[in-house]
RNA sequence: CGCGGGGUGGAGCAGUCCGGUAGCUCGUCAGGCUCAUAACCUGAAGGUCGUAGGUUCAAAUCCUGCCCCCGCAACCA
């Protein structure tokens, strides 16, 4: 059995839970369903970042601890996730006691290797962005452009990261498929981006701050905390027991796929590797990128207004449609835009019309001519066959390659085949001239559809399970596709069978009208 | 000369690496069907592929110049 090691970004608690974290959370889910499906052992990390800064000044003016607000905050994501059944198998929390120790761990480690020294470092502050800011970066009157303030002189002895010394090396991961560390970072535009940048230098970094009692103090020097980005990243070895679980960790280290938006690739694809190498530990084997979102060509943005979150998906399509629609709408990978009305058209065109009404005309059909079951077959079954090919022409390569888009363009077209042979069939004709062969078609429509059915399952769980019910189909589903998917064979037993009593018909995608 | 992405019928996109009847979804129009969630099926109209040159028998696709849009530019969730 293979291991498959899967994670999010840990999202921090700044802020509530939108659609972009919705985003990257559900492509992650449908990837680890996907991968169950196919017979892997599967971890999907997922979890929160709480250090820092900015939510001890959130924790003081809410009047609140810091930790308080976390497990707050923490909890929307938790919840989110659970509305939006996500399947990970661990949450951590970088507040968890295992996961500051790992860090500590980590830091001495690299100290200990002489990676790690101190030095003065002077730059302009400002107070607004919470960071330094480079001279060229200010505006016309010396201010920040974002906070319209004047930055001040800040002088901070720091401990910092030797990552220049690891440069000529992180190109080669990221360049060289036969250097053992290989990278794979994805897509490919962008990873030329990390390798033109790569080719400029790098410098050392900064991976501590003075007098932050938010934070997880230095093994070597307890008046400074981790900058918050290493303390992050160090999650995903801590999580699969790097500290206190070395059986878990060589199981499942190093993972197959870091997932994330493009604004935190450079600290996956460069700082992360380093931290990596630094301390003998193996790199992962491929990040993966997307893109952001506009949403109705505006960026999302709270003072827009226009930020949407999984609730209001959830409300307005219900779970299974939130998630499909999520990934489907635009390419996994570029920027894309998004908006209530696209995504409503796609609902009512590829789940009310194309997937909802399929099932609803085949079950209505068995409900008028033949008492609600599945009929007997008398002749070979044609169309599921020629179902199958399509779903096998496109469907697993494209989901792993991350092109839901088209994973999803493949299974409408699966669908389609379906409703135009209906078409050609015409059954409410044969019901009353050929009765066996009536039979015949409406059992090989049966069929053919638990064949997308089972392909449906990471999209949208819940829903594939109703529609298994409805057709009448045998077994779990899960095992059904297990073995489906081993074999490639469409088992005699475990589809919608012959005399099967169907489930009890509701409309599974009630179509949305548009506002105009 | 900072780096990168993009400009294709009304809208959104694919095709560009490996030149050879310009494809998909939506929308529009016409027809068919009536099992179905006014859903489904068939067909049609609509594009000098940003622009100016070049290479070639042949360019959306390769090369060069220009115009326009959009990200990123490292301590940023």
């Amino acid at each position: 059995m293979k291991k498959y090691y899967i994670t999010t970004p840990i999202y921090y608690v700044n802020d509530k839970p939108h659609i972009g974290h919705a985003y990257t959370t559900i492509a992650a889910d449908i990837v680890a369903r996907w991968r169950r499906l196919q017979g892997d052992e599967v971890f999907f990390l997922t979890g929160t970042d709480e250090h820092g800064v900015k939510i001890c000044q959130s924790a003081q003016i809410k009047g609140m601890t810091p930790k308080q607000l976390c497990d707050e905050m923490s909890e929307y994501f938790k919840q989110a996730w659970k509305l939006l059944n996500i399947s990970n198998d661990g949450f951590i929390r970088t507040t968890d006691k295992q996961h500051e120790e790992t860090v500590q761990l980590i830091m001495q480690k690299l100290y200990d290797k002489g990676l790690i020294y101190k030095k003065r470092y002077k730059g302009l502050y400002c107070v607004g962005c919470e960071k330094f800011i480079a001279e060229k970066d200010l505006d016309e009157n010396g201010c920040c452009p974002d906070h319209k303030k004047k930055p001040v002189v800040q002088s901070e002895e720091n401990y910092f990261f030797k990552l220049s010394i690891f440069n000529e090396q992180l190109i080669d991961i990221i360049e060289n498929p036969a250097n053992r560390n290989h990278i794979e970072v994805l897509p490919e535009t962008r990873r030329n981006e990390i390798l033109g940048k790569l080719r400029l230098g790098l410098e050392d970094i900064s991976i501590s701050r003075v007098a932050l009692d938010w934070g997880i103090p230095l093994p070597f020097d307890k008046t400074q905390t981790v900058y918050v980005w290493v303390d992050a990243l160090i999650n995903y070895i801590s999580a699969v027991g790097y500290k206190g679980n070395k059986e878990r960790f060589e199981k499942f280290w190093p993972a197959d796929i870091h997932l994330m938006a493009k604004d935190i690739l450079w600290f996956h694809s460069v700082i992360w590797p380093a931290l990596l190498i630094g301390a003998d530990i193996p790199v992962h084997k491929r990040v993966y990128a997307h893109g952001f979102f506009t949403i109705n060509g505006d960026k999302m943005s709270k003072s827009i207004g226009n930020v949407i979150t999984p609730d209001q998906l959830v409300e307005k399509f219900g779970v299974d449609p939130t998630r499909y629609l999520a990934v489907s709408l635009i390419p996994f990978g570029p920027d894309g835009d998004i908006s209530m009305n696209e995504l409503t058209k796609k609902y009512n065109v590829d789940l009310a019309n194309n997937l909802g009404n399929l099932v609803s005309r085949t079950n209505k059909m068995a409900e008028k001519y033949f008492d609600a079951k599945v009929p007997q077959i008398s002749n070979e079954d044609i169309l599921t066959k020629e179902v199958a090919k399509i779903l096998n022409n496109g469907y697993s390569v494209s989901i792993e390659n991350m092109q839901f888009h088209k994973t999803a363009e493949n299974l409408q077209q699966a669908i389609t085949l379906i409703n135009q042979q209906i078409e050609q069939d015409a059954p409410w004709k044969l019901a009353k001239t050929d009765t066996k062969k009536l039979a015949n078609c409406i059992y090989s429509y049966f069929q053919a559809t638990d064949l997308i059915v089972l392909h449906l399952i990471p999209f949208m769980p819940t829903i594939s399970e109703k529609i298994w019910a409805l057709n009448g189909a045998n077994g779990n589903i899960i095992e059904v596709a297990k073995k489906y998917f081993l074999d490639k064979q469409i088992p005699k037993e475990g589809f919608s069978s012959a005399n099967n009593k169907l489930g009890i018909f509701e409309i599974l995608f009630p179509r949305i009208e548009i506002k105009k």
